[in-house]
DNA sequence: GTCCATGCAAAAGTTTTGCAGGGTA
DNA sequence: TACCCTGCAAAACTTTTGCATGGAC
């Protein structure tokens, strides 16, 4: 996302477009390939702006969710993840190894199948969707 | 599930039967169509058990989950939620209401392809899954 | 009797909030 | 200038841990 985007997308909220917010992004961007928790994108931001709070960063993921830029995610922790939103396209799941807890992103689209034999079912319209598939990977497998 | 069973799977994992762990289990089993949080359960078990201990409940619920009894949930808040183990037939899905909050419940099998096309493509043996849809309800719909 | 389990309280960890000062528009 | 945003510190909240007592087997 280019900055004039971003300060309008704010603008929209009636927010302003600062440092903070601005670094924020950045590494979510360059990060757009992790799973970052609070922590680890404070420690990250932190690199760049060793003045800034760990409150400006949950302020602003918590903005950022609201605005859609970003999507809130569950693993099995003490705390919360983030991920850039995948938009439209949000086809993809997560595989957690139950051995070495690593995660794994994989595209997917056959859940569409899913959401459209729910909305008929149960009269419920879906707009999201979280999965996640517990199990062992590759490598892991091979060590039983 | 029976006391004689319960001890059983207890004694299995060198635990023992205790009043406390009888008591959670009975009002996990009394709530089954309910996800109750650590706190929910506690208050619950209270009422009944004025004695018992909140840390109690935290480690009884974290051996239940270890036993297979219990799965642990993560909505958006600041706490996980419990339900009783669906086992074998783990084919149910959570839609939830970015409107009214209502956590509802869905039976659905579909996903068994997607697992079988992930085990194929990605040499990930899948375990178990959490799946959660989020959208309207059919209540929130109309009031729109 | 042995050892596990419990309750209480303290600690640890994550997230939120209040507030005065500073920055953006 | 007006108002939003930030950093800091304190508070709130969930969960874990230590320890002495009590209970199951």
């Amino acid at each position: 996302m280019n900055a004039a985007t971003f300060k309008e997308r704010l603008k929209e909220k009636g927010c302003k477009l600062t440092t903070q917010r601005r670094g924020i992004l950045d590494v979510l961007i360059e990060n757009c390939d992790k799973h970052l928790s609070t922590e680890e994108l404070y420690a990250l931001v932190k690199e760049r702006y060793p003045e800034i709070g760990l409150a400006t960063v949950y302020r602003t993921v918590q903005l950022f969710e609201e605005m859609g830029i970003i999507d809130k995610l569950y693993f099995d922790e003490g705390c919360s993840r983030y991920e850039l939103s995948h938009q439209e396209e949000h086809h993809h799941h997560h595989l957690i190894c139950s051995k070495c807890n690593k995660v794994f992103e994989v595209e997917n689209d056959l859940l569409a199948e899913i959401e459209a034999h729910i909305q008929d079912k149960y009269r419920f319209k879906v707009t999201n969707h979280k999965v996640t598939f517990y199990g062992h990977c590759e490598a892991c497998s091979k060590n039983i």
